[in-house]
RNA sequence: CGGGGUGUAGCGCAGCUUGGUAGCGCGUCGGUUUUGGGUACCGAAGGUCGUGGGUUCAAAUCCCGCCGCCCCGACCA
C-alpha cells in the first residue's frame, strides 16, 4: 500500500479527550474516530488490526473445536423475558421499539439467543458436546464510557457457548476454552493471566477472567509472580485430551491470581511467599464461565440422556473483548514515539521509507522492495509522500509497524537498504533481497 | 445518577472577568527549498464561536434553558 493512496489521518497533536496511551495513539495514528460517547468508527489502519485479531481468535477457536456462527445484534425482548433477564439487566441494556411497537433490544450478550437456537435443534445426548461462538458487535449502555475502545458502549466481542450433558463434560469444554484463550493471547504477544473470578449475575462456580497487566488497567490484581512466567510456547495441545487440558488448567490456576473482587489477603499471604507477591493493575480481555443449567432450565433447553430422561443441558460462556484487545495490545506495546505492534497483529508487515522521493533510483528501489515484500506473502506500507525524512520516520514510529525498510541514495550507492526494528531501534544494512528474506523468516509461522 | 470541568478553523489553544467588525500555533493548499530523525522562506484558504431564547444600539463575551464531550465514583468484554 502506498501511503499517498491510503486513508490514514494522523494527528500531530494529542486530542484533549484522550487520557490513556492507547486511546491517544489510536486517535493520533488514525485508527479510530469517535462517533459519540463510547462509540467509534474504525478507520482502515485500526480496522486492519481488528481483523487480524479476529483472525487469530477464529483460528484458535477452530483448533479448540468451536464452531463459528453469526447471530444478530438486535434481539427480541420476548426471549429475554423467558430467561427473566429482560427486567434483571437494567438500564445498561439498550431497549428499542420497532414500528409495530414490539420490544426489541440491542444485544449486550447472547446466552438467550444461542440457547434458543440450540434447544430447537438438539434433542439427545448425541447432540452434545457442542461449542458455538460468534464475533459480533455488542451494545452495553455503560454509565461512563471512557478510555477509547477500552470501555466503549459498542464493542466487538467474541462470545462462545458450550453445551454439555453433564458437569464432567462441561468441565472439558471449559478447559478447552481456558487453553484456547491462553494460546490466543500468547499469539497476540500478550501476557494474559487467568484469575479466579466471581461468577457474578450470570451464576455458576467455574469462572476466570483473563487480565493483561498494565498500569492503566481498571482492575487491581494480586498475583503470584510465577504465574506470569507460565507459557504454552510450542507445546502441542490436544483439545480432545481432557486429561491434558485439565493439567493445563491446574498449572495455570495453581498460583494465586485474583482481582480485587475475589482477593483474600490472608490467603494471598499464606500461599505466596513475600518476594513473589505482586500487586498490580490489569485490563480484563477475556472471561470464561461455567453456569450449569442456569439458562437451559428457564428456556427449556432439554436433551435426553442415555437413560432416556430429559435433562437440562450444562452451559458455559466464553468471551473475548476483541475491540478492547486492540487497545490492550497498545497499552502493553508502546513507547513515547508511538505504537509498537507485535508482528502477528500489525496492520502492515513492514514500512518502506523513501528518503528521496522523486529520485529515480530511490523510487525504483522502493517499488522493487514493495514487489519483493508482496511476493514473500507480506504486506507493506510505503511512505511515498514528498515529505521530510524526519516526518516520515515520525509517522512510521507513531503507527508502530514492527519493521521498517529505509531507502536512500547513500545506501543505494552501496547496494543496500536499511532494515530497522521498531522495538529495538537496531538497524542492519542488507541487500533488498536479503532484507526481504530476513523479514519473511521473521514472520514465518505467525 | 451524584460531584467537577469543558464546548471558539482539521488538531491544540487564547479571547469572556471589564460587550464594540474573531486571533495564535500546528496541520492544509499554492510556490521556493530535494530533503539521512518532525529543516527553512513567501503566499493563501478555512470559523453558524455547541444550540435555543433573553438583555442590549451592539453578545464568543452578560442571563436562562437544552445538548454534546471529558474527568472522579458504583457497573462491565
Amino acid at each position: 500500500m502506498r501511503l499517498t493512496r491510503y486513508f490514514m489521518p494522523v494527528l500531530k497533536e494529542t486530542p484533549a479527550e484522550a487520557q490513556i496511551a492507547s486511546h491517544r495513539l489510536m486517535l493520533r495514528a488514525g485508527m479510530i474516530r469517535q462517533a459519540s460517547a463510547g462509540i467509534y468508527s474504525w478507520l482502515p489502519l485500526g480496522y486492519t488490526v481488528l481483523r487480524n485479531i479476529e483472525r487469530i481468535v477464529h483460528e484458535e477457536q477452530a483448533k479448540a473445536g468451536a464452531i463459528p456462527v453469526l447471530m444478530p445484534t438486535i434481539q427480541s425482548a420476548d426471549l429475554w423475558r423467558e430467561s427473566g433477564r429482560y427486567d434483571a439487566y437494567g438500564p445498561e441494556m439498550l431497549r428499542i421499539r420497532d414500528r409495530h411497537d414490539r420490544d426489541m433490544l440491542f444485544g449486550p450478550t447472547n446466552e438467550e439467543q444461542i440457547t434458543e437456537i440450540f434447544r430447537s435443534a438438539a434433542s439427545s445426548y448425541r447432540d452434545v458436546p457442542k461449542m458455538l461462538y460468534h464475533i459480533q458487535w455488542k451494545f452495553r449502555d455503560e454509565i461512563r464510557p471512557r478510555f477509547g475502545v477500552m470501555r466503549g458502549r459498542e464493542f466487538l466481542m467474541k462470545d462462545g457457548y458450550s453445551f454439555d450433558l453433564d458437569k464432567e463434560s462441561a468441565r472439558h469444554s471449559y478447559n478447552r476454552m481456558m487453553a484456547a484463550y491462553l494460546r490466543t493471547f500468547e499469539r497476540m504477544g500478550l501476557k494474559a493471566v487467568p484469575m479466579k473470578a466471581e461468577s457474578g449475575p450470570i451464576g455458576g462456580d467455574l469462572a476466570h477472567e483473563f487480565l493483561i497487566l498494565a498500569d492503566t488497567g481498571e482492575s487491581e490484581v494480586f498475583l503470584d509472580r510465577r504465574v506470569v512466567d507460565l507459557s504454552l510456547g510450542d507445546r502441542a495441545v490436544d483439545f480432545e485430551d481432557a486429561a491434558q487440558l485439565q493439567r493445563i488448567f491446574d498449572e495455570w490456576t495453581a498460583p494465586y491470581a485474583r482481582t480485587d473482587d475475589t482477593h483474600e489477603q490472608a490467603v494471598f499471604e499464606e500461599r505466596v511467599a513475600e518476594p513473589d507477591r505482586v500487586t498490580a493493575r490489569g485490563i480484563e480481555v477475556g472471561h470464561i464461565f461455567y453456569f450449569g443449567t442456569k439458562y437451559a432450565e428457564p428456556l427449556g433447553a432439554m436433551i435426553a440422556n442415555r437413560e432416556g430422561e430429559r435433562v437440562a443441558v450444562h452451559g458455559g460462556s466464553y468471551g473475548i473483548g476483541v475491540s478492547r484487545v486492540t487497545g490492550a495490545i497498545i497499552e502493553a506495546n508502546h513507547d513515547d514515539k508511538g505504537i509498537i505492534w507485535p508482528e502477528p497483529v500489525t496492520p502492515f508487515s513492514v514500512g518502506i521509507v523513501n528518503l528521496k522521493q522523486g529520485d529515480a533510483a530511490c523510487d525504483t528501489a522502493c517499488a522493487d522492495l514493495e514487489a519483493r515484500v508482496a511476493a514473500a506473502g507480506l504486506s507493506s506500507l510505503y511512505d511515498d509522500r514528498e515529505e521530510r525524512a524526519g516526518a516520515k520516520f515520525a509517522t512510521m514510529d507513531l503507527i508502530g509497524l514492527p519493521w521498517r525498510l529505509t531507502v536512500g541514495p547513500r545506501g543505494l550507492g552501496n547496494g543496500v537498504v536499511e532494515l530497522t526494528s521498531r522495538r529495538t531501534g537496531v538497524s542492519e544494512e542488507l541487500t533488498a533481497e536479503a532484507a526481504v528474506t530476513k523479514l519473511a523468516a521473521l514472520y514465518d509461522g505467525l
